[in-house]
DNA sequence: CGGCATCCTCATCGATACTG
DNA sequence: CAGTATCGATGAGGATGCCG
């Protein structure tokens, strides 16, 4: 019986629960999208992020090495952010996830549909 | 600029909303690794799953057609659960994101120890 | 503009007890 | 064995205000 679990640090789970976190893997596919985006833009793409989920979002995947952070010494301050190659390397695999989500979504929105009568 | 985001119903965001539940994929590569099993297979397997959450989880699961529960009549009570065809469509996404975890992550815990002295 | 600090709310989750 | 029910703790996340 395998398992990848509850050992003392496991690498799956460590990386599961940060991509799981509510922004993670939005933000990733955003900055893929749109490359090099400042702080604002992507808040606006993503529309329903506040300032500080975005903030502590984009510490969590700079601290991951999957974005890079960089500061423009500016008044006003610029602040521009883009994938690292390490984040690039994960697009793929989150991508595969969009993609299954958008051929499977409509037969399970319609499951939902018919359960919603009981 | 590309977004998939914050539009009436957004079929990549409900996905991963559910797959970022903290058990999901968890529950999900395990049944694929072990193939049918009954409910307290995949709690030892785990390991550190309260009853509650796997039961919720596994519900959840099972309302998106991931996952197949099939209960035996018997004394005492037999529980058995497998992927779906459905579920089945959403391993090799998922083993993406474990093997590139499985790559990275030496890597990424390197880095975070050299952080630690901050 | 792009933050950080603070406070507060609410969903998530664990522990425990009980049941068919 | 495989749940359900309830309660309480925790922590993610939202709202607001201030700052370089």
């Amino acid at each position: 019986m395998q398992n990848f679990h509850h050992n003392a640090v496991c690498p799956v789970r460590d990386i599961l629960s940060h991509l799981s976190s509510k922004w993670a893997m939005l933000i990733l596919i955003t900055l893929d999208a749109n490359q090099t985006m400042r702080f604002s833009d992507i808040q606006k793409s993503i529309g329903d992020i506040s300032q500080r989920m975005l903030t502590v979002s984009l510490r969590a995947l700079e601290a991951d090495g999957l974005v890079n952070r960089k500061v423009y010494p500016e008044v006003p301050p610029r602040v521009e952010y883009c994938l690292t190659e390490r984040g690039d390397s994960l697009i793929p695999c989150i991508q595969g996830l969009v993609n299954w989500a958008l051929t499977h979504m409509p037969q399970i929105l319609e499951e939902r549909k018919g359960r919603e009568f009981l």
